[in-house]
DNA sequence: CCCAATTCCGAGTAACAATATCGGGATCGC
DNA sequence: GCGATCCCGATATTGTTACTCGGAATTGGG
């Protein structure tokens, strides 16, 4: 029913490398650090979002990843469905994988059909030059509560 | 990020109490033979949809389950809520249990509200007895695939 | 009044996933 | 060459899922 920290990790870090674009690549520790996150557990993420052609890494020292197409050209569902797989509310509701037999005998089957197609709507249509841009008017436009 | 079966067989159930609305008490048995579910996993289910008021148990023999309210007063989010806990995308961003640090810093934190907004939106819009209109009028209007 | 059907209750469990941690090898700028 | 960094695979711990099992309490029908 949740995403899990996959998900959530993934987004940050590249929210992290979005910020930077253009200022060459980001070492996993530097995003660790400010997003307060695993160095090692992240180095998990940053493979499948490689081989995936999302970022691309520079080794060596001075080394890092960059976003490997504009942050305006990926969505927060592209970076979802790398680290989680196919987007759906349940496994028998899951784009791309349809259950067929669910589809067509389980009466609750549009339901979760609905659903997904709802969370599908929200995650594709947001770009990490989204996110930027937000974080950006946030920060001259801070909130302060009580 | 997907419902588990709790929450599935929990509609499915409920959507068989709500056919049989106003027939007497339906007993697990059943609604497990109907639904393909097992029988003894249902009772856990029942457990605490019954402590919740959505449904009421009737002891002993030709005993079973009727639902508390009429099915256009129960929606699929009751029943959700009472199996899998409070919605939400993430375990931040979860309705009613807001996690104040990660909405007050985490730049990606307003996605995932949007996001559980629009489950709760679609959940909370349907019926037991939707599921059953639809239900019966896919059954007077079959499609044939092929 | 007895019996079978049923709800009710709590424990146990096997398999799987989540969330890392660790060690070491490959690569590269300085 | 050295240290920073990516890269890869293994391991560990913990929690969750999806049940299963055994038996007690309740009640309508014969």
């Amino acid at each position: 029913m949740k995403l899990s920290t996959k998900g959530k990790y993934g987004v940050k870090a590249l929210f992290e490398l979005a910020m930077n674009e253009g200022a060459g690549p980001i070492s996993l520790r530097t995003i660790a650090e400010r997003q307060g996150l695993s160095e090692h557990y992240l180095e998990q993420l940053a493979a499948p979002l490689r081989r995936a052609g999302i970022i691309t890494a520079v080794r060596g020292a001075q080394g890092g990843y960059m976003l490997a197409r504009p942050a305006s050209q990926i969505t927060v569902g592209d970076v979802i469905r790398v680290l989680e797989g196919p987007v759906g509310y349940t496994d028998c509701s899951t784009e791309g994988e349809p259950d067929p037999e669910c589809a067509s005998t389980c009466p609750v089957h549009g339901v979760w059909e609905r659903v997904t197609q709802e969370i599908i709507k929200v995650i594709d249509s947001i770009t990490l030059q989204d996110l930027v841009e937000q974080a950006l008017a946030d920060r001259g436009n801070p909130m302060y509560h009580i």
